[in-house]
DNA sequence: ACCTGAACACCGTTCAAGT
DNA sequence: ACCTGAACACCGTTCAAGT
């Protein structure tokens, strides 16, 4: 469904592990994601995990990438007919779902492992601006959809991902890298600022 | 300075303690702060530890109080006559740092222990809210002195805060609690609305 | 190529034993 | 009351050994 070519035996039994992985976190958290019972739920032994995975911050990588493609297939589906705040209002709930599963991972994946190798945080960095990209098209299309145009600052998408994440409780990520960081603190005062006050009476 | 009477002998470790475990956390991340190093750092043996503190997650608290604590000292001697922006662009810096330093373990943290006791975790929402309502006091005060006023909605100063977060490539905290979560996510999403679009020409 | 499980160096926590 | 460090039950990772 979503793969492109037949999927080879490394990749079903990868998948497995992964589905696994997905379980024990839904069931119990990051803790219960233990070497030890990953192996057991995937039914193969403690060294075979690592056959297919170069450590645990591999396995947890790759969930991270299935959230994002998850993300990605949804923003892609999305009507762009309903406007732009039928968009976000839309996007509230799937984020956070996203934020549950492996948001909170992420950080404890940072904290852990601050010296991940240059190709991975390569792939992870790649698997974050696809998810970017989307929601830009998503955003784009649906304010074409009302007749307007999106402002173009780059700053614009982060800004919007950022403020689905506050409400699901989010921690943004340090993906958001392309990007200059005075504006984008700048939109958001403004942002911040704009809603804070009472609209003045004159 | 900071405290209201003299200090037992047993305040004086724990602050020994907790210095030890903010340089450990400052050096090396998450992953530096074991209760091996934490003890060898503070110069005492491993069992001590537990005698001061009842595991790893109320050394873990401890630091975050002190972080909060600084925050509120922050906001309170902030100057109010500047204006709302001013605050905010000031506090940008100081709320990136709380993150970096005691941020991501609060996502360690909670995901390593779902089973907090009642009153540690009372204990933690006590300190959130005197946090919040620092920021609160900052924000009246600071729009009165534009000759303006803030929006009444309970919702408002937990926007600004998980908005802070988004900058500071936080992780917003569940704290938020006595808070209508549709009016929150309204708002949040009117803010994104508006920041999104390109002003109408007409 | 695929698979196993003992072994290694850790970890947080407990606890009998000391002063 | 304050303090110690061996011991316990874990953990992620490695690796000689099997098919």
């Amino acid at each position: 469904m979503t793969s492109q070519k037949e999927p080879s035996a490394a990749d079903d039994k990868r998948r497995l592990i992964l589905d696994a992985a997905a379980e024990l976190v839904s069931e119990g958290g990051y803790s219960a994601l233990s070497i030890r019972a990953l192996a057991s739920r995937a039914g193969m032994s403690l060294g075979l995990l690592y056959y297919y995975f170069a450590d645990k911050h591999a396995v947890f990588a790759a969930l991270m990438r299935d959230q994002q493609a998850t993300m990605v297939e949804l923003l892609d589906s999305q009507p762009r007919d309903l406007g732009l705040r039928s968009l976000l209002l839309a996007m509230v709930e799937p984020t956070r779902r996203q934020w549950l599963q492996v948001g909170r991972l992420v950080g404890v994946w940072r904290a852990e492992r601050p010296d991940v190798t240059v190709e991975a945080r390569e792939q992870q960095l790649d698997s974050a601006r696809t998810q970017f990209e989307a929601l830009e098209r998503a955003l784009r299309e649906c304010a074409a959809a009302e007749g307007r145009v999106m402002r173009a600052e780059p700053e614009i998408v982060p800004f919007v991902w950022a403020s689905l994440m506050g409400i699901a409780d989010l921690h943004a990520q340090g993906w958001v890298t392309p990007i200059d960081e005075d504006r984008l603190t700048d939109i958001t005062v403004s942002a911040i600022e704009e809603h804070v006050l009472e609209p003045t009476k004159e």
